[in-house]
DNA sequence: GCCAACGTTGGC
DNA sequence: GCCAACGTTGGC
C-alpha cells in the first residue's frame, strides 16, 4: 500500500485515534478493484512510502474494516473530489487499515536485489497501482526481511 | 526536472 | 469503437 510520507506516513497512522486510518485518494479502478476484492479483514498490508527521498517499506498495518465507500469522493473540498461519483452507486471505495508495527526501514533498492521478490507486482515495469497484490511467499520473505515475526 | 508507462478523455 | 492528446504516477 503506496502512501507518500508528505501526505499519510506511517508515524500518521501510529498516531491516529486506535492506529486506525481510512485509505481514502485510491483513484484507480485497478486498486480500487484489490481493495474491494482481494482485502479481508486481518490481512496484513505493507506500508510502503512513495514519492520520497527514499521510497521503500516502513511498516506493517491489518486490515480492520474492509471495503467501503470513501467519503472524500463526495467532499468538494477534497482533492480527491468526484463529481461524477454518485452517491447512491459510490464509485470510490476505501478499506480501513489499523497500524501494526513501524520496522526497519526495508528500502526500494534493497527489495529489488532479493531474488525471491522478483514477483512483486510493486517491481514490475510500468507498474503505477497505489495498491498491489502481494503473495503470502512473497510475504514471508518480507517479513523476514523487516524482522517482523508473526503467527 | 526528466521521462517512461500508463490511464482517461473526447472528437469523430 | 478508435485513437490522439493529455494528465498522472513515481523512480531517478
Amino acid at each position: 500500500m503506496k502512501s507518500e510520507p508528505s501526505e499519510v506516513s506511517i508515524d500518521d497512522v501510529a498516531a491516529s485515534p486506535d492506529g486506525k486510518i481510512g485509505w481514502f485518494g485510491v483513484r484507480n479502478y485497478e486498486a480500487r478493484n484489490f481493495m474491494r476484492d482481494d482485502m479481508k479483514k486481518g490481512d496484513l498490508g505493507f506500508f510502503y512510502h512513495s514519492s520520497c527521498a527514499v521510497p521503500g517499506i516502513a511498516g506493517v498495518v491489518v486490515i480492520d474494516q474492509e471495503s467501503h465507500p470513501d467519503p472524500t469522493q463526495f467532499d468538494p473540498q477534497s482533492p480527491y473530489f468526484d463529481p461524477k461519483s454518485d452517491p447512491k452507486n459510490p464509485r470510490w471505495m476505501q478499506v480501513q487499515v489499523r497500524f501494526l508495527k513501524k520496522t526497519t526501514f526495508l528500502p526500494l533498492s534493497k527489495i529489488r536485489e532479493v531474488p525471491e521478490l522478483a514477483s512483486l507486482r510493486l517491481l514490475q515495469r510500468g507498474n503505477r497501482l497505489s495498491i498491489t497484490p502481494v503473495s503470502s511467499e512473497e510475504a514471508r520473505v518480507l517479513l523476514a526481511l523487516i524482522a517482523v515475526d508473526l503467527p
